[in-house]
Parts: structure tokens; sequence; C-alpha cells
DNA sequence: CACCGGCCTGAGAGTTAGCTGAAGGCATCC
DNA sequence: GGATGCCTTCAGCTAACTCTCAGGCCGGTG
């Protein structure tokens, strides 16, 4: 699979990741420290109480299906230590959502597998800028040039006017924006943007920028360009 | 991601909230912090007592049924100590509702096990309202657009018009606007307005947001949003 | 300048999320 | 004990979305 460089903006959170299957604890390791966090990993939920209560973490992300504890064991665990690291829980669609009720009622939230990356860092993100800066936030805005993007109620904007995207095209522009002016390769992007389970090509990285495009980027100065052969990127145009 | 940073209005207030149910007092003393209380908490009567005594909370959110003494008893032992912090009682839906019913006379209130958070949330804030602001208050009103909402009376004006709600739409159409602006998942709204042993899916919230909006939401202009894959918003609809 | 590979884009099939009316069950009121 | 109102589930429907594909375009290269 192939990484971003991207997504630094916040300032060396430590993450816990606790998940059991190998390849998916790989993927999300390796691109959340791309993405600039720093890293423990844990494959068990004894482990993972552990390792949270010796590398005292900022958040958690956690697998709700563990070998040998559910999540849900493991948090109870921590917080009769009297820790409130919040977490962010990974679980299947399918699985009846009933113990996943309660979830977002602490600050903590989940996401469902199988999962894109981009949207378990805009989770973790959300998460810790809840939890941080306390409550009373601003909306998290992305923008770049006269492109503007709310993360929180998915609203975006181009010179003001008001653009309505579907799920994965905002996804697709947020992935853009917080990488302006970094050359994405459809297949970072495929990796990125699509669930990682997606079996497709990169056939369909082509038609969502064609969407995009018409949808936000249909007045001058273009802002997403073509590098033919290499990829994707956002930026003013280079006169 | 989409939680509400909810709630705020009371200034800091100090709550103990006491509950010899783990997973309760958990529930409780999360959300409360994240609705803007400061929470401290206590297992068991006599630890409560203590707590009181030494924390000074502005309310007290205390369980009837506690392991070592029950609730009456506890505020027994503060009244005699000179305290008159209010109370809000949690009481299962049997006998012992009509007991609590008699000592809400002096300003104190209970709300019945199973609740909704919204419930709780309403409760504390409408007892505090009461003992701070001293008697002749005015009702209190929530609006948003030409909608308008009485706690008290539990009556809802769109337009200048009254709407008649059941009681469920009424907390739904409160939680909303409470967080108006603020997008709210399905499944935020379940936790937040249905009881916590709720055992049904999101399905739920349609049903409801679909009520909701022939009552409340048939005229221009519309203020109740779909966002698809999100979740719903309350707002003022963007040019 | 002709060819080739990469890219663009609109159309269409298949799938899913969300809306709504209907109906059963439960509690409450008269 | 019947009637009423409310909660909850469900199924049919619609609109929106995802993804694929094929035909055409464009740029680079021989």
């Amino acid at each position: 699979m192939s990484i971003a460089a991207g997504d630094q903006q916040q300032t060396d959170a430590k993450l816990l990741v606790v998940e059991d299957e190998p390849n998916i604890l790989e993927l999300l390791a390796a691109s959340l420290r791309y993405a600039g966090f720093e890293v423990v990993t844990a494959a068990a939920g004894s482990d993972a109480v552990q390792a949270a209560q010796r590398h005292r973490p900022d958040l958690i992300v956690l697998d709700v299906m563990l070998p040998d504890m559910d999540g849900f064991e493991v948090v109870h665990r921590l917080r009769g230590g009297g820790t409130r690291t919040p977490v962010v829980f990974l679980t299947a669609r399918d699985s009846t959502e009933d113990k996943v009720r309660g979830l977002t009622l602490g600050g903590d939230d989940y996401v469902t597998k199988p999962f894109s990356l981009e949207e378990v860092i805009a989770r973790i993100q959300a998460v810790l800028r809840r939890t941080r800066g306390g409550a009373a936030e601003p909306s998290p805005r992305l923008s770049f040039a006269d492109l503007e993007l709310d993360e929180d109620s998915h609203e975006v904007w181009r010179g003001g006017v008001q653009v309505q995207l579907s799920p994965t095209e905002f996804k697709l522009l947020r992935y853009f924006m917080r990488n302006a002016g970094r050359v994405l390769s459809k297949m970072q992007i495929l990796d990125h943007v699509w669930d990682y389970d997606f079996r497709g090509d990169t056939g369909i990285v082509e038609s969502y920028v064609s969407v995009l495009r018409r949808k936000i980027d249909a007045t001058e100065p273009h802002l997403l360009h073509t590098l033919r052969g290499v990829g994707y990127v956002m930026r003013l145009p280079s006169s």
C-alpha cells in the first residue's frame, strides 16, 4: 500500500492501537504514524490495559472484537483504574449495534469495518479536538484558496457559494485539502479514501475527480491538476 | 465526525453523582461532564455524605437505592448538617416513586429509571434554575428561527401557531433545538433522547424525525435537514 | 503526423439510505 | 371493558449514491 506523507496538524498526540488482525493493525499503525501520530500497539485486551497504563496515550483506537476480552471490557477496566482516555472503537458493520450504543455519550466515537483511513483519521482528530480543547469549539474548517470545508457539518463552499457533495465526494475533497500542494497518486487516493476491502481499480478515482471538478473546480483559478502518469495535486496554478 | 460539543448553558455547576451500579455511574458522569458540568462521584451513601461536605456541589444526583443506606437517609444527614443542596433523585418505576414524590416539594425533583439523558439534564437544569434564580423566574424557553419551545409547560409553537407533540416528539425536538446548528448522528440521538435500556435500532429515529417534520417543519423555511450517511441538523437553509 | 497509452466524462445498472404510512401492542383514561 | 393515544416495528417506495464501462480526447513519442 502507499501512504501520503501528510496530515500533520495534531501536535504529537500519542495513540494506542488495539487490533488482533495483524494486517489491519499494521495498516493502521503505519498510516497513523505517517499522519503524525506517535503510535504504540497491542493485539489483545490484557496487553491493551497494560500498555495504556504504561504509555498513557492521548487516545485509544480499539477493536471491539478481541480474542481474550471485548473492547468494552477493556474500557471498563481502564475506567475502573481511573483513566478517562477517549476511545475510538472499531466495529463490524453487520454486528447488531446494540452494544455500540452509549459510545457517543462520553465523547467517544466509533468507526465501522471495513473503514477508510480518511474516516479513521478524521474521527480520531475530531475526538482529540473535543477532549483537548474543552467543549465550546468553533466548527473545524479546512480551507484552501477560496475553497472551504466544514468537517463537522459536511458543508462545502467554493467562493462563498455552497456546494452539495455526496459522502464519497466529500471524503475525497477533504483528502485533497488536507494534502494541498502535495502530489497524490491514484493508488494513494484509493488507499486513503476508499474502504480497505475495495477491490476495484483506480478508474473510480478518475470518475470522482471528474465529478469533483465539475462541482468545485468549474471556476478560475483551477485548483485540481492532473500530473500525467503521476497523479493529482491541489494547488494554485503556477501561472 | 459529528458529536455535539453540547448543551452548555449552565455556568460550571458542580454536581455530585451518587449511584452504585458502575455502568450507570459511568454513563451519567461521562455525559454530564460532556454537557459542561463539573462532576464528582460516589458509589455509596456514606461516601456521598463525605463528598458533599468536601466538594460542596451545587446539586446532587442521587440514586434512591444504595447498598449501605437509601437516598432519603443521605439527604436527612445532609440536612442535619445544615446543607440545603438541591437533589435530583433517581428511582425505579415502582412503589418508591410515591415516596420520592413527597420529598420533591422543596425544589427537588426525581427521574425514574431507566431514563434518557435528555430527561436527566433537563431536570438538573430546571432545578438549578429554580434554586439559583430565586422564585420569580420567567418560563424557560428555547427558540430557533420561528420555532419556540417552553420547557416547563411542554408547549411548542411554529410561527406563532401552537403544535401538539407527544412526549418523545417533545424530547427529540428539544434535543435538536438545544443543539441547533450542530450535526447529530442517529446514534447520538438514540443515546440522548431514548432511555438507556432501549434495544431497538436507529430506524425509530427516522420515524420520529418524519413525524416531527410533518408537525413542525411543514412550512418554509425548512429547519430539519438530513445529511445522508451522517445524521440530521437543525439550521436555516444555507443560501 | 500518426499512433499509443493515459485520462476524461456521461450514461446506465445495481445497490443502499432514508422516508412514510400502516398496523400491532401496550398503557392509560374514562 | 372499551376507547384512546403513544411507542415501536416493518415493508414498500423513492431518491440518491456507488461503481463500471465505453467512447472520445489529449499529450507525448517515434
